[in-house]
DNA sequence: CCAATATTTTTACAAATGTTAAAAAATACG
DNA sequence: CGTATTTTTTAACATTTGTAAAAATATTGG
């Protein structure tokens, strides 16, 4: 894709996300730990369209995005709402599978043909109390979930849809070209007529 | 308060939240993780209205609520608004500060005369590379917070004001009691004079 | 108990957002 | 290339929510 490898050239990031770059980017592993978790580590591949996880279903792993972008929504009395966008270098979970072991909220959705690495949670978890380093790895994964949310919420709380828009595109220019305005809608929280009306009013 | 010991009782929670308690709300603790951190912990006590923390300075501490409630409030354009309510057992804390070491987004007040542990922030996170446990135990504790905050969010994207302010009195019904209604709309992310229609509208 | 203050509700109107349906534009695919 | 399908925008109207100000109610402190 061009579009992100000028987008990854920018920020100057890799071209591409490998697993050492997506483990680092939370917590400098050492090597053993390193290499411990790396025995967990599945490649795996799925076309656009495909779901990788579902609502109501306990899922068993985590996935990290190498390549491309995916969607978390639920299955409202609304519709489908879109509450949360992924591309690469981000972890793609059911926070309620990872965490409690509940069924997921939410179905994930592969917005483009993607590349992931998958690691099965209970597996991880076994590390947690065996490596001290993958423990606090695992407390900055989590951290970093959390500051997101947060942020999330803030603006759901204090900014207006059209600031919430606004940010959006600041922060991901280029999520514009690959996601559908329907779905980012959702995401912000009002209708798709009004985020083409606040559209409108910034031509 | 008979009010909180009526709660309590029905919740089949102690009468009062000790440290103890506390501690093991997340993750179980071996005796001596568990003393390790109590070393760490001060009692403090504040009258209702104390700030406990403010928004642009990074603090130092971590709070658990022993005894009384709090808000967390930011200063925003259209006025101060609540984002976080604290009660017995939670924890009180600048995501911000603990998480990055970063100035706080917030103030936190004391809406009543409350009893808190407090805890260094430096310290413990020195705990955490020392004391597989507390590591764990760290995880744990932001992992609560999280799926909190994305039910926050999640509530925010999917539901209607009228929704989430019978949700609220639903999970926390003493809390009315115990906090202004304008600082639950604004919790609510709605004005106060809705909030009064809303509860209207219910008789 | 009373007066002062703070909080909550109500009213009237304005602004924002939602819903439905149709038109326009973009995309997919034979 | 051209048609079918999907996505986005526009229009018209209904509903929700916000703002400002006044009235009602509750709370506080002497």
């Amino acid at each position: 894709m061009l579009v992100n490898e000028a987008y990854f050239a920018a920020k100057g990031w890799p071209s591409m996300f490998t697993l050492d770059n997506i483990l680092d980017r939370f917590y400098p592993l050492p090597d053993t730990s390193k290499n411990a978790i790396m025995q967990l580590v599945e490649e795996v591949s799925y076309p656009k369209g495909h779901v990788l996880l579902t609502a109501d279903k306990v899922e068993r792993h985590i996935y990290f995005i190498s390549k491309g972008i995916v969607r978390a929504y639920a299955d409202t009395p609304t519709g489908l709402v879109t509450f949360w966008f992924g591309a690469e270098g981000d972890v793609a979970l059911s926070m309620k599978s990872y965490i409690s072991g509940e069924k997921s909220y939410e179905d994930i959705e592969l917005l483009e043909d993607c590349n992931l690495y998958r690691i099965n949670i209970e597996k991880l978890k076994a590390l947690y109390q065996q490596d001290i380093h993958l423990a606090n790895w695992g407390r900055k994964l989590t951290e970093y979930e959390l500051v997101r949310t947060e942020e999330r919420l803030i603006a759901m709380q204090f900014k207006t849809a059209e600031e919430r828009y606004t940010d959006f595109i600041n922060k991901n220019p280029e999520w514009l070209l690959r996601v559908q305005l329907g779905h980012i809608a959702s995401y912000l929280g009002i209708s798709q007529v009004s985020l083409s009306r606040i559209r409108a009013a910034r031509r």
